[in-house]
DNA sequence: TTTAGTGCAAAGAATTTGCAAGGTG
DNA sequence: CACCTTGCAAATTCTTTGCACTAAA
């Protein structure tokens, strides 16, 4: 099983949130994929694991984790929006808007302290920026 | 009038689109916005100065000003995403999720050589940093 | 056993689309 | 005057909610 997806069970666990079939089916899914997906995308993955889940639960999941801080959404184009598991530290998403792949980036100490200096306080680690992933840019190069 | 909606409008004539009524009230309520904007809130903003002006329109116009370049939305909490007009040169856009304020930051050389490095491509300007301002931080913490 | 959590279906929002009428270049 | 653009309303898509039932702890 993901790493990631125990530590998130166990911290939900603590935390007081019963560890149903259909999160534990939610977090795995979260946690495995590569890139960011959609509500409804994440419900057809889940139900791999538990036929039985419904897109309501997944969207009251999906709800869970990000008010825990496990979850970051990400708006792409212009409908719907796209959710990925967010890692520890300040870092960058680079969200590309054609695969929708997700590299990381870290964050450099200076942006950090230029932040902190600014009196902001973002409760996400993950910074996204969208565009075009490199491979995307050689497809669509390769198509002309 | 403000200064960027001329540009935008000047660009946009040069690119073939016709200067509308409609089209120019959602330029100039997005160039003069202090903070980001939903549609509904464009429209509200846009009918003072076009009071004929539709909401099917102001999702049309958005979607254009998107589409060349002038406009950035963000993901904000569960529902809907709001707007802000994108700037020159690539910086940070400090989302406060309580008031919408929008705060820059410039982003450092070193960001823009890592990111050109990683090949990724973004065509963005902005980066999005979502999180709670100072000002609303002092509010809340007042409220206790 | 207790009660948080679920699936389903219906309600509610948000966004897009079709089309006749209107206004820009 | 041609035809891009609009407003309206209907259609579609996305998300939330109410409620009786289920299953974690």
């Amino acid at each position: 099983m993901n790493k990631r997806a125990l530590e998130i069970k166990k911290s939900l666990s603590a935390a007081g949130y019963r560890l149903t079939r259909p999160r534990q089916a939610v977090i795995e899914v979260i946690a495995c994929a590569r890139r960011s997906l959609s509500p409804a995308e994440v419900l057809n993955r889940a139900r791999k694991r538990d036929p039985r889940i419904g897109l309501a639960t997944v969207y009251r999941t999906l709800e869970m984790l990000q008010r825990e801080g496990f979850l970051d959404r990400v708006g792409i184009g212009s409908q719907g929006y796209v959710l990925m598991c967010t890692e520890q530290g300040l870092h960058f998403h680079l969200v590309c808007e054609r695969c929708r792949t997700v590299t990381e980036l870290r964050a450099s100490r200076s942006l950090v302290h230029r932040l902190r200096r600014s009196g902001f306080i973002s409760h996400r680690s993950a910074i996204e920026i969208v565009g075009i992933c490199a491979r995307c840019q050689r497809k669509c190069a390769a198509e002309r």
